[in-house]
DNA sequence: ACTTAAACGAGACGGTACGTCGCGTCTTAAA
DNA sequence: TTTAAGACGCGACGTACCGTCTCGTTTAAGT
């Protein structure tokens, strides 16, 4: 089960007295964080920038998160990771599912920079940054694992190589092309080599025959 | 045929006249600059840092590339392409050379720091940027697409979204686990899923008779 | 009366809320900065030496002067002006002290450094800066004024070219001579020629007649 | 005798073969000097911008000086000093003559400017850049010698006080005024106070009477 | 006429110093 | 103990400009 606090990364530790803190604050904060990434990219955002357009101040944003990447990363991925992976019994219509929400997440501005918060820092002390991605990635893994259960998958089939499959492909594309050229063609395409692979199905017997080097 | 001259994010444009530039400090400032983000990250990098183990200083850098993501992009990815992407005829192993090329770059810390500077900023002037990237990515389509013409690949399949694949995967990987995780039955596991996709050999019902192997 | 407020050319304006400034790093600026101008120069002096020296950083620094010519002038000539200008009723006497005053603020490296601030630039912006400078001469003006009203100099003379004169004769041999030519002997005699010309007593044509002493 | 060569302060040494150098340059170079000088103040003209006002480059103005303080001290101050004290007979009005050539010299940006070039390094070196300021206060200096052998100045008044005095009072009003109050009647006053003092005549008489307090 | 030598325009170089931005912290006073 | 308000210390950034250097060309003087 998941808990419903914040994740560790954060700062909070719920005080036991004094003024309690704003909630709105938080909501307000999260929201101008998102709306000036997708507008201006990581390094043009300044945390002043957020605390103006949220209405407040920075030391009320490092009460709550404890550093710029941090806010980043939570504004864009936080998710409880359930209500992300579907589960309808259909494989394929699943998967499809699950691109397509990995696609809203990364190929905008502000999932680009949410990255950057996941990449800036090598020590590993981001492993608390990284805690709702790899929730959902590991709800996705266990919906991977029933179809395994199912034999939708082959037995042999390492799941989380899935899970990097469907999601690092969108990442790619987030990378190198913004959100251009992903579209219901391409999650098509990817979705049919998941299942199916690039070998032509033809292969196993015509390769048995003289086949031309 | 790839040229000689440097990628067009750089600044100098090989004048007529005047002085010329030192080509003992683009080496030292590449290597300084990869050695510097091996060590502590983007973030952690100054250019000022680099500039005194290049032994140099901040405006000679400036004079060679526009801003740090410029530079750190170059650093880790500079490449003609043609080095990268081998065509022995067998496509499993090419592509399984391919993708260790990709876990080479991208899952160390220096190349987790290039992917800070490809995504740090929103507006799309970085196309000029991501010019190596985009190249070594048409290298490998033109392999693939040939082993498409040769009946290796079935024709239906985008050779696109095929790179995308291989290289996203590994940068899934890079994003959220750095390199543990990635070895060689990771690498194979990708490979075969690429190749045979994840549906078991049911081959729909017809297959289900006696066929037994 | 003189307020205990700092000059207008400086930053602050005494801020309602907020952390207060440090006024500690105030003091270690200004001495760092008659220190290294005693020992380099104007142009041989950065900011980053004073601040290092100070014990802080540049931007501290410009918090509080709004430039490197602003922060010389100030350290050099900050005062309040009432512990400058004598006024013992001897009036021979006070000048001789305003002159050394003088000497002391301006025949010295420190000194010539500060005159390089007041001189550097062209637009008219830097009054502001040369409070402290004008304050002093107004308050010797003053001074000689009383003397007037005493008695003790010609109704006709205008003290400000006085008071320019008491300076100026200093500043001159700062600019060409540094210190040297600058002692007892030198002050004696620009007293002596301020007090009585260089007219020899011929006293006309009467005089010359058998008025022997 | 003045000899014509260029002070020693400049880069030149007359060589014996080559390319001789081209005298218009040297001209337009000083004239765009002043120009700019007068426009923009010392701190904010730079020797690429005289350069290009001059219709050349910086290495065509460093073969002609060491450096930015020495050509603009040149700029301004350069004379062969003859031309500049007058010697009519008539000492006041001589007087009157020297300090306006003083006031045409410094009372401008272009003359403030050439002082940040006396002023700025504290070393001893700049001493050749004195050389010009110096001739002239030496001119003048002989010409009051000349007052005072002709019986019109007191004996035992040091002549070197009397330069610093007239060109001093100047400087000051330089400093802290720019041009204004620099006129007809400043300087008839200066001049007045150099000849008579600014002790009342009356004051040998009336004082051994019985003066109150 | 050929060589030598230096100045020329052009333009970029290396490096010091500058002045600014922005992160994360701290202080005050009110709630 | 939070809030709003605001400035703080400081690391880092990217730029301006000084003074130098390397070109390829031009100009005169010496051979």
């Amino acid at each position: 089960m998941v808990t419903n606090e914040m994740s560790m990364a954060t700062v909070s530790k719920e005080p036991k007295s004094g003024r309690p803190r704003d909630a709105r604050l938080d909501a307000a904060i999260l929201q101008a964080t998102v709306e000036l990434l997708e507008e201006h990219g990581y390094f043009d955002v300044s945390l002043a920038a957020i605390a103006e357009r949220a209405g407040t101040t920075t030391p009320a944003i490092y009460r709550r998160w404890s550093s710029k990447a941090d806010l980043v990363v939570q504004a864009v991925f936080r998710t409880e990771g359930d209500d992300v992976v579907a589960d309808t019994g259909d494989l394929a219509a699943d998967i499809t599912t699950m691109v397509w929400w990995t696609v809203e997440k990364v190929c905008r501005p502000a999932g680009r920079a949410a990255l950057v918060g996941l990449l800036g820092e090598s020590h590993e002390e981001l492993n608390g940054r990284r805690a709702d991605v790899t929730r959902v990635m590991a709800r996705a893994g266990e919906r991977l694992e029933r179809a395994k259960a199912a034999d939708q998958i082959r037995p042999d089939v390492d799941t989380a190589v899935l899970v990097a499959m469907m999601s690092g492909s969108v990442l790619q594309m987030a990378v190198t092309n913004g959100r251009r050229g992903v579209d219901d063609a391409w999650v098509t395409a990817l979705v049919s080599v998941l299942l199916d692979g690039i070998r032509p199905p033809v292969r196993s017997e015509r390769e048995k025959g003289p086949v031309a080097p």
